[in-house]
DNA sequence: AACGAGGTTTCAAATTTTGAAACAATGGAT
DNA sequence: ATCCATTGTTTCAAAATTTGAAACCTCGTT
């Protein structure tokens, strides 16, 4: 094959990929048109699917949702992740500390999924949720982990996620982000001031591992007015200390490379 | 082609699947070894789940592990379950109570899977874990599930089950099993008197949808003199009535059917 | 330095997959 | 009741992809 990836896998994770963002189960053909596949290899595929018990065809019509197959890898997968077990009792410290939005994030191609995530006793609407992804570009947990990042690297990642506007206070511009990483790099404090949500503020600071690198991030966040009122400066540091805790017990050696 | 499914799909779900069951990462020959497929095409199709997401590369070896993709998409999926939802605030309830671990699953191709679990104060190992799955012969959820089928789909699916023997308690033959699935269906409430985990006792009840299909069950479960001293019968009719409700709240009408 | 094992790449042959076409089912309009 | 449009399902020849044997590369052990 001239391509270098399975064209058969490709498009099977692409009708995965559909159901999963579809609002309600879809059918043969809704399918086929939002990826652009004849209805009789996506029905193929689907029976596959269906037998396999990653999608199900709903009882009393001819339309698809995913399965609990799928729900049983991702939770056996989500449940082993060490780092989530090893921050576990930190972020739960964190949340009865502050009384605040407490959130663990990974990378993942250019982007921060949440893992973890701790309300607070208040009622905050906030768009985060564990599973979902969010931009590095303009959130704590991001900039923390980017600041980990060689220059370059960056650059790479800027490029081909883009630096979306959420609010009149996300930063756009390459080089001035740079600017910022730079100061981050140094405090290993990531503040985010209503980049990505609009009255929301949020402290990140980034997760390493035994070998050096930034495998995650942990924030707290709230309402810009409580937030500021608490001492951003204060719950940096608290988060930081709690970062290098959850670190070092990742292997982590602060006094010297472990490369 | 003469299968009915598609072999480079399946092929792709074995190398998924091989993964969530491995307590550590796999190489390449490792993968083709533990599924029978040449090391060369278990590459190809690892650089394919990578490139997507779904297999991740360890940086300092050649060994992969499943990737957050398929956390991505089970979570989504999963936060999206409407039972999961409605019962949420009933397991809760049941969980302060009675100060014992309560369980909400869903049938899944003759098993039952676990989706909800509250746990209680004490320290109680069980081996009950969300997103794994469990038998339905010698389980509360599972009987009470069993409970609402007709008998030729209930001895299918312990022929293709089987009835493993988990304690000496354990019911193996499928006639003495369906004649105490004919008292769970009158009284709707399912006992498991450590037939699945011994010193584990259990009530469950079904849940039903709008359509009058068993969709679910949930269950009270604890260790058996603590569950004994509150009274099984106790326990079994708060859990019967928490179980209409979630039933009532998904349209299912107590009063005839809906079909 | 040599060897063994695992990983990666190539490409001709083998096999699977594809999608056009036909048929079946369903619901809406008349 | 009939007709029509749309979607779902099935078939199978052609097209295309996938496969895996073979070769090569890398790394760790002896």
């Amino acid at each position: 094959m001239t391509e270098k990836y399975v064209q058969t896998l490709e498009r099977s994770l692409d009708i995965l990929e559909v159901l999963a963002q579809a609002e309600e189960p879809l059918g043969v053909t809704e399918i086929g048109n939002r990826i652009s596949l004849h209805k009789s290899t996506v029905h193929r595929i689907l029976q596959t699917l269906c037998y396999r018990g990653y999608v199900e065809k709903e009882k009393n019509n001819e339309r698809y949702h995913l399965g609990l197959k799928i729900v049983e890898l991702g939770i056996r997968f989500f449940n082993d992740l060490e780092i989530r077990k090893v921050a576990a009792p930190f972020l739960a410290d964190l949340a009865k500390s502050f009384d605040e939005v407490v959130h663990l994030v990974l990378p993942d191609d250019g982007e921060v999924v949440y893992i973890d995530k701790r309300e607070s006793s208040h009622v905050v609407s906030m768009r985060s949720k564990v599973g979902r992804r969010a931009p590095m570009h303009c959130t704590a947990v991001g900039k923390a982990i980017l600041s980990t990042m060689p220059e370059e690297e960056v650059r790479q990642i800027l490029k081909e996620k883009g630096m979306p506007k959420y609010t009149a206070y996300t930063v756009t511009n390459p080089d001035e982000l740079l600017e910022k990483l730079k100061v981050i790099k140094q405090t290993r404090i990531a503040e985010e001031q209503e980049e990505n949500e609009i009255g929301i503020v949020c402290a990140g600071t980034p997760i390493f591992d035994y070998s050096g690198r930034a495998i995650g991030a942990i924030s707290v966040s709230g309402p810009a007015s409580r937030i500021r009122e608490k001492g951003l400066e204060r719950i940096g540091q608290e988060l930081k200390q709690a970062g290098e805790q959850i670190s070092a017990s990742l292997g982590f050696n602060y006094f010297g490379s472990a490369v």
